[in-house]
RNA sequence: GGGCGGGUAGCUCAGUUGGUUAGAGCAACUGGUUUACACCCAGUAGGUCGCAGGUUCGAGUCCUGUCCCGCCCACCA
């Protein structure tokens, strides 16, 4: 027997200890069942758990029980990542207290710091995620930083160098002056910024006294112009392309150069020329041959060929006092304001600054056959629109910058010779183990950027490539793996990336990959892409705006299977989700509904088998069998089939809405309603099919307290997680006893029962009878519809709480009611006021005209009568005669009254 | 500048290939402890489906235009 009250913690403690002592989440190399795998998203040694991780992982944690059920071969491969750069700053910060720099301590203790930092705190969102209820096998748990993921990661470097995909070249980079690093792309956001645009006028050189203004956003880099530009066909500047200009900084003359990349409608259309600063100007440089004259320090400070005035000053200080300089010194036409997009350091959140350094970059493989693998279907995106947005980015990939100029992380496989030109690759060494007389080399200092190493994650954590660990690991078997469960906000970073690396490195190169090669070599099957949950009012989550729940406190106070359900809930497919903790109370409440069905259910006699389906059909009396048990099954299959439906195109929230309505519609508020005037061993093994299968069917979403249930119920003696889920085929064959071959007509009958129960107690409850048990009915129904009240009699005494429910012949003088059976009357015991009952009748008889002439217009419509298909048009007809009818009841009963003076 | 998503009840959202009288939950209001459950039950009220055209016998659903909100991409200094 379950205890009177559902308290989830213990319960939830108890089972999942459980499962992990009898490895129910281990992985199994059955050949012959069908592999099912998923890769959780691996969280950041530096994470913690936020509602993003929740959503994630409650919806792997519901494919995989799924896939249990429909007895596949289940490996759900859990991961941590070492967060390269995030946790490399948080080890400096650390320092930074004791006032040191990560080059006091050396890069060996730097390093010591950063693993006893990760074997401290590293773990603790794995722990997070336990309670949760993840069904994954821990004991596959892989770290990016694990030695052989190490070596993994070293020999795809050396791979792709040995194919010509990674290279080495002084480029123009991203680079964030507080973490010291090159950064991808990817990693810089644009932000809006309130900038001030500079008029700043060049004296030309050749025309003393006459001047071309440039406007500027960034005056502290005019020390490192090598020109300035206007478009050829700009007619306002033609005398003076080819002639020089002065730098009014560092006074130097500058060609004037023409360039289409200029927009002569911008500012004044004349650009100064920066290459080491700007991307435009790098690439104008490079055409025109120009010098690149760096003045701004990796640090973000101005160094000596900005001049003595500006060296050792930070760039936006500079940016002032250059301000300030040319104003002095006449060279500012003006200032405005102005607002321009900005790209910032994801991490470090100031501004990146363009800076030319030496840097390895990969060049992307299998760039078409990632485009092909998405567009043939051998990847579906869920929703699919992000297959565009896939797309697009692969049509303008560029060149990858991968290597960062940081210590925590994969160290770049490359050996340079002692005391020779590190820029010429006759001194170079790439390999995995490095070279055989490492006192003659030294490696080079970098690390890889962290999705370096996470883009070869589905393969690499199944063994590759060493040929010994795939076949331990079960590789053959579980790869491809099925689905993937991410954010949209990683499809570049991570999602791309995978498909590149697996479609280029799961075998040989090769000039265009055929389909089967593709298939056989893709990550994944299916990606379904989460939303983004946001607070009430649709802002993003964020630490500092601290609308974000701690996920600990809400399981703490609605249990795991609370929050899994209420985030589900909420969570329609591919739209940001706004949370609701409101929606985590109603996930507690189903649960609480559930327990108490049971308890209910206990209530019955507990003696019949229950271990099986089999076992509890035998308990049923078919002749014992009514109306309200066909019915209640026939729906039951019903469901089963729409759920399943649903589930089949990962739509959760709807799936769950469908099992939700079942349980408490159908099942609590009308079955076990009606099954309370009942009395026998049928109708306990009906509520014991139904129940068992609530159970399984809950269980994905809800697996703790559906354990506890089933446990306590004695369904069966392994977990409910190893019991096979009947699709609804199945079960109706098991059910073969019952005949569902009426259950159609006898859920019609149910509805109208239902439909005469809700009116008559509506009409109690306007009449403000609701609490008496006293009341009076009388009802009034055609002879067919007689047989079918009488049936449902005592039910509908029960459920309307009257010991008095009859028939009459003629229409009373009392409140009525018309349903599709016929109508009824309240005897309200007091004098009727009868203009009152008049005024209300009349109301309902103008809702029914407004019904009739709708369909009455429809149906003198010639054009409806030739094109509608047929069984719209008979609809029309049942529901006009159907209202007709109603309103020819209604009119008896208000000419009833009117005669009452 | 390009692309994507959204605008349906006070709030959050369903509404499947156009087809019977546009739904649910929450909130509100009314009444209720009847032996599973007040984390409950019964009931009431609340909508010109962003706006304007069009196609159609029929449009929340399809087409065109338009206005808001959000996101992504993009080198206008």
């Amino acid at each position: 027997m379950i205890e009177v009250s559902y308290s989830p913690g213990d319960l939830e403690r108890k089972w999942y200890a459980k499962w992990l002592e009898n490895d129910l989440f281990k992985r199994k190399i059955a050949p012959d069942k069908i592999a099912y795998t998923v890769h959780m998203p691996p969280p950041n040694v530096t994470g913690i758990l936020h509602m993003g991780h929740i959503l994630n992982n409650t919806i792997q944690d519901v494919l995989i029980r799924r896939a249990r059920q429909k007895n596949q071969s289940v490996f759900w491969v859990p991961g941590i990542d070492h967060a390269g750069i995030s946790l490399q700053i948080k080890i400096e910060k650390e320092l930074a207290k004791e006032n040191k720099t990560r080059h006091d301590v050396g890069r060996e203790a730097f390093l010591d710091l950063a693993r006893k930092w990760r074997e401290k705190h590293g773990n603790i969102i794995l722990d997070q995620l336990k309670k949760l209820g993840v069904s994954c096998d821990w004991s596959a748990l892989k770290y990016t930083l694990d030695p052989d993921y190490y070596r993994t990661v070293l020999a795809m470097f050396v791979e792709w160098y040995r194919r010509g995909y990674i290279y080495k070249g002084s480029r123009l980079v991203n680079w964030c002056p507080v973490s010291m690093t090159a950064l991808s792309d990817e990693e810089v956001i644009m932000r809006q910024q309130n900038s001030i645009l500079y008029y700043v006028q060049y004296e030309i050189v050749e025309k003393p006294g006459t001047f071309i203004t440039v406007a500027t956003t960034r005056p502290e880099t005019i020390m490192g112009d090598v020109a300035v530009a206007v478009h050829p066909n700009d007619e306002r500047y033609q005398e003076f392309i080819g002639l020089h200009c002065w730098r009014p900084v560092l006074c130097e003359s500058i060609p004037i150069i023409a360039d289409e990349a200029i927009l002569k409608d911008f500012g004044t259309g004349v650009l100064k020329i920066t290459p080491a600063h700007d991307m435009v100007d790098f690439e104008i440089g490079q055409r025109h041959g120009l010098a690149a004259i760096g003045v701004i320090d990796k640090n973000g400070k101005l160094n000596h060929l900005a001049g003595p005035e500006f060296a050792e000053m930070d760039r936006f200080e500079a940016r002032k006092r250059v301000g300030e300089y040319l104003k002095e010194n006449g060279f500012l036409l003006k200032e405005e304001s102005y607002v321009n997009n900005v790209g910032f350091s994801e991490r470090a959140g100031v501004p990146v600054e363009p800076m030319l350094s030496e840097q390895w970059f990969l060049r992307y493989p299998c760039v078409e056959e990632a485009k092909l693998a998405v567009q043939k279907g051998f990847i579906h995106f869920r929703p699919e629109r992000w297959e565009k947005t896939y797309t697009h980015w692969l049509d303008n990939i560029k060149d990858w910058c991968i290597s960062r100029q940081l210590w925590w992380g994969h160290r770049i496989p490359v050996w340079y010779r002692k005391g020779k030109d590190r820029n010429d690759p006759q001194n170079w060494h790439v390999s995995v183990d490095g070279p055989e007389d490492p006192e003659n080399w030294e490696q080079d200092e970098d690390v890889l950027d962290t999705w370096f190493s996470s883009a070869i994650w589905p393969s690499a954590t199944l063994g590759w490539p060493d040929e010994g660990t795939m076949a331990e690991m079960g590789f053959n078997y579980f790869y491809p793996t099925e689905d993937l469960v991410t954010g949209p906000d990683i499809i570049f970073f991570w999602v791309a990336r995978m498909i590149m690396s697996g479609l280029s490195l799961l075998g040989d190169e090769e000039k265009r990959l055929s389909d089967d090669e593709i298939r056989r070599r893709i990550p994944f099957k299916n990606v379904y892409f989460t939303g983004i949950i946001r607070d009430h009012i649709g802002r993003k989550m964020s630490k500092s705006l601290g609308n974000s729940p701690d996920p600990l406190d809400l399981i703490e106070q609605y249990g795991a299977d609370g929050v899994r359900m209420g985030l589900l809930s909420m969570a329609p497919n591919g739209q940001d989700i706004l949370f609701s903790e409101d929606r985590v109370a109603q996930g507690k409440k189903l649960c609480t509904k559930l327990w108490n069905s049971f308890r209910f259910r206990q209530q019955g006699s507990m003696e019949g088998d229950r271990s099986s389906i089999e076992a509890i059909v035998t308990r049923i009396d078919g002749d014992s069998l009514e109306t309200d048990d066909i019915t209640i099954l026939g729906k039951l299959l019903e469901i089963m089939d729409t759920f399943e439906r649903t589930m089949a195109d990962y739509e959760f929230s709807r799936a769950l809405q469908i099992l939700h309505t079942f349980f408490w519609s159908n099942y609590c508020d009308w079955y076990i309603e009606i099954s309370k005037m009942r009395t026998g061993e049928t109708i306990w093994a009906v509520h014991d099919l139904i129940l068992r299968q609530l159970l399984l069917l809950f269980h994905p979403f809800i697996p703790f307290v559906t354990e506890e249930l089933w446990q306590d119920h004695g369904y069966g003696t392994k977990f409910l997680n190893e019991e096979p889920l009947e699709s609804s085929d199945e079960l109706r064959q098991k059910l073969s006893q019952i005949d569902f071959g009426k259950a159609a007509t006898l859920i019609e009958e149910i509805e109208h029962i239902r439909e005469l129960v809700v009116a008559a107690r509506a009409l109690k409850a306007q009449f403000g009878l609701a609490s008496r048990r006293d009341v009076k009915f009388y009802f009034k129904a055609d002879s067919a519809a007689n047989e079918v009240i009488e049936r449902h009699r005592q039910d509908i005494k029960y459920l309307l709480l009257t010991q008095f429910f009859e028939e009459t012949v003629e229409a009373l003088q009392l409140p009525t009611t018309i349903v599709t059976l016929g109508s009824i009357h309240i005897d309200t015991a007091d004098s009727l006021d009868i203009e009152a009952e008049k005024e209300r009748l009349s109301h309902e008889l103008k809702e029914l005209d407004r019904l009739i002439e709708i369909n009455q217009k429809k149906l003198q419509n010639e054009d409806f009568l030739a094109h509608a298909p047929q069984n719209i048009v008979g609809g029309a007809r049942d529901l006009l005669a159907e209202n007709m009818a109603k309103k020819k009841e209604l009119e008896a009963v208000l000419l009833k009254l009117s005669s009452i003076q």
